[in-house]
DNA sequence: GTATACACTGCAATCGATTGCAAAATGAAA
DNA sequence: TTTCATTTTGCAATCGATTGCAGTGTATAC
């Protein structure tokens, strides 16, 4: 005996014997039906396993359900190794938007031409849109905000500007490191950041200040250098490091990919780590435990970031009310440090 | 002077002074328009950046013109390291479909609970599937064959099926991997595989054996062991294969992630890599370079399998034919062999 | 001038679910 | 039995784009 599927509401409501309208509150769980009609017409949609048609339901609501994570397509790309960080916040993403009843998009979109957006929000094929801002997507948020689209970020907000964002404690995360590495006497501690203009990195940047300056130090400007998150900028700004200042015997660097490029040059030079000289690395991503020398690093809460996300996009689309939250950060103290 | 977004055909169909017939001919470049109306109206939609509602379209012409990536929603996680394959595979995948016109949704669907597919799948939410078979997901595949959706897999079918797959050459890989540590003089080639139910598993044990028969030897059981693809999996299997065998001198491993974990445990016994043991891995992902010691592994040519994946999934949407490619992989000789 | 063909364009039905409003059913009170 | 209030259900319009068919207009041939 098998059941046989059942298309749309008309189908149901010949077998339930009511109105279609009947069959819609019933699914949707309308106080306007009596318990008794409600459970047995719900009964009989599963039994057919019956879902309700997703292009129909969100024409007439006029919205679609669904969340775009935008994903910017140049080099290096999104789904490259640079941005494995993103990859596991897609995860808490997703599960969260999918309890809260919404789909997740994947959405390219080239930083340089910005008029898919309007594609996606324009047509209704999306209600919001989740962005990484450490990457190169300022042009993207500028869009969004142009288009007056429901959006959050990860990362420190634009000044000047209003709109929902979620980021790690960077300060806190700077403090950490460098106090960590202060605490292990380390006397000469180089900072190898990402883009200098991020705010992301500009907070991480004064907790080290912040932390050197509770030991009665001052920043070293040749111990200061920045890379684009990706491998090959930290090798080069290592090397530029250990050039400008032979004599350091530590590095916070902003992002672990960067480190383990750090450590290769480290290594390559000659020097031992972390005897000669210690590395912390940032965001406790899955290479920083699977390197062979595991890294002692800042973790950041990813699924806890991406849950965040999440929530309070949905939360602004509904309500208005603007959100700007910052999540915890931790030191995993394994042997790089 | 800004221009004014218009919302639906209607709007432009009033600027334009015609129906909206026509500027839905127009927009979908129809054969049936002069070429000088169809430009004029291309050209108001433009300037007034409409982009054309997408429940209202895929309501009419009942198609979702979306595929959906199914990620395992179990332990370990999709969105974990021990997919980083996965996460590698998206960019093709992505870049391909959003060139035919199709978006990518990211399906959390639970392998014990295999409803969620319907409400994909039931409520046209989406034209089909995009599934590894190499992840726990067995269930999930003869879900989609019980509901007839279309779907494409990356892996070898199930054998009594008849389905789309694109997969690697795990033959050619198996015996690429077992003649470089041939070649280079080793005795005592061992196997760490990924689960030995799955078919891509099978064939690359295959291709291990056939190459060392080509070479007048025989596979040793002792040598020969098993793990899930995770990290920890492939410390557990190393272990057991240096007990079973402490003589051999290279193990040939069927991921990289695996073999990065077994690097480890080969140093913690006392030995070198590559001098005593050496390793090749499979994939070529991201950490195989990064890794302090770089991976002689086995390349799948990654974003060619996306969008192959893509193209013959739409294609079979399309025209209902079946199609089953493979993809050619490459020996990369790093340190690590 | 009329007939015929052909190139364009518009009308109106349609996809399936939602929801304001009206109608029917039920129960209680008079 | 009638009336009124309340609960429950149904009618029909609506969301926006597509498309078969019919209608208009123009050019060519007779």
């Amino acid at each position: 005996m098998r059941k046989k599927n059942a298309k749309t509401l008309d189908d149901i409501a010949r077998l339930a014997k009511v109105s279609k309208s009947t069959v819609s509150r019933a699914l949707s769980d309308s106080p306007l039906l009596s318990l008794e009609t409600k459970q047995r017409i719900q009964a009989l949609a599963k039994k057919h396993n019956f879902s309700i048609n997703a292009s129909a339901r969100n024409l007439r609501v006029q919205q679609s359900h669904t969340i775009a994570f935008i994903t910017p397509d140049c080099e290096p790309n999104f789904f490259s190794p640079e941005s494995m960080f993103g990859f596991e916040i897609l995860g808490g993403i997703g599960n969260e938007l999918r309890s809260l009843g919404y789909d997740l998009l994947i959405a390219n979109v080239n930083p340089l031409d910005t008029t898919s957006i309007n594609s996606y929000f324009g047509s209704g094929r999306v209600d919001g849109f989740i962005v990484l801002s450490f990457q190169t997507n300022r042009s993207i948020i500028e869009k969004l905000i142009e288009l007056n689209a429901p959006f959050i970020i990860w990362g420190v907000p634009m000044s000047g500007f209003n709109y929902c964002s979620v980021t790690g404690e960077n300060i806190t995360g700077g403090m950490l490191a460098t106090q960590h590495l202060i605490h292990i006497g380390r006397q000469r501690i180089a900072f190898l950041g990402g883009p200098p203009d991020d705010l992301t990195v500009q907070h991480r940047y004064q907790g080290y200040e912040n932390a050197l300056q509770e030991a009665r130090r001052e920043p070293v400007s040749k111990c200061i250098v920045y890379g684009d998150y990706s491998y090959a900028s930290g090798l080069d700004a290592m090397q530029k490091l250990l050039k400008q200042a032979p004599d350091l015997d530590a590095v916070f660097v902003n992002s672990d990919l960067m480190a383990i490029a750090a450590i290769k040059v480290i290594l390559e030079s000659g020097r031992r780590v972390p005897e000669d000289v210690a590395v912390v690395g940032y965001d406790d991503v899955s290479i920083a435990t699977y390197n062979n020398l595991p890294l002692t690093t800042i973790r950041q809460n990813v699924p806890l970031a991406g849950r965040l996300l999440a929530q309070n996009l949905i939360h602004y689309i509904k309500t208005g009310e603007v959100t700007n939250v910052t999540t915890s950060v931790e030191l995993m103290i394994r042997k790089s440090a």
